[in-house]
DNA sequence: AATGCAATTGCAAATCATTTGCATTTAAAA
DNA sequence: TTTTAAATGCAAATGATTTGCAATTGCATT
């Protein structure tokens, strides 16, 4: 699976893409590896947590973790999201979709919406007064409880 | 206009509706007044700033912001939103309208949006599969560039 | 108008997430 | 292998928000 390499190099792993403009680090490698491992958006301490389950000594730090996600931010391969239900930011990779979610209030699990409602929300757009503002994006976010909180609120 | 009062009471200022469930205070009808007096959602800063503008001695505290703010929220007049495009939470007057906003990234703007989505999210929603989600609230925010600030990004 | 008491306030210290400065290490090009 | 800019780790700084606690205040009752 891995190919040959040079040595000092990250250039393994060819089976996950890399994006342009990221240097490869093996921190970096492996936040890369967290977030597309994932189904759902994670937060910094998630992220942080999950890079170190196994770390007795070598630990990454905190501040790697977040330098990390403003690097893949720059470049486009990550979104970082506040969700009104949450305390802190979450991230995931761009996929390009799955980026709204239903998230519980009581357990924090986020559900997926399968598609973007920006093509519900247009139409709605044109008919507001935003006097000239230019839409570069949005963000809708619904909340309550999944099926299993639901009766235990 | 002020009506006839006993001393030591906050009875005045009939002229202001004060919301059942939360006992009145000179800093919280202070803090009441700014947020009706404004026109868009207000951060606890903001608010401590209007609060304590004249003020040499007899500041108000930030501590008291928040805890006011928290025993509005509490009886259902004032809704606190964490905006993905501030860092900063604002909170506004639940008028039941108003609630969305346009929000500028450079100058932090906020035009409110005539009406809610809402109308154009509930059929979306019923193609979704959220799993037996039970949805209590959902958040609409447009972001981008104010008519102003586009020009001068 | 004086009294009593729980709720509210002010202040300072504590949190919590996130950011930053700086000396050290490392990726990757020469 | 050498070189160098970029990335990392650590600890300290930041900024928003919360909390503990003693002092004050609203307001109902004498």
């Amino acid at each position: 699976m891995a190919l040959k390499m040079r040595p000092g190099s990250y250039n393994e792993d060819i089976d996950i893409a890399w994006p342009d403009g990221v240097k490869k680090t093996k921190q970096r490698v492996n936040i890369y590896k967290i977030l597309s491992e994932s189904n759902t958006p994670l937060s910094a301490a998630e992220i942080y947590n999950r890079l170190n389950q196994n770390c007795s000594k070598e630990c990454f730090a905190f501040s790697t973790v977040y330098r990390s996600l403003l690097a893949f931010e720059k470049v486009g391969v990550v979104t970082k999201s506040v969700l009104v239900s949450e305390e802190t930011a979450v991230y995931e990779l761009n996929s390009g979709k799955d980026r709204h979610y239903a998230v519980c209030l009581k357990c924090h699990k986020k559900i997926p919406m399968k598609s973007c409602p920006l093509a519900n929300i247009r139409p709605f757009l044109s008919t507001e007064n935003l006097d000239g503002f230019e839409v570069t994006g949005h963000q809708i976010e619904i909340y309550g409880y999944c099926s299993t909180c639901k009766n235990t609120k």
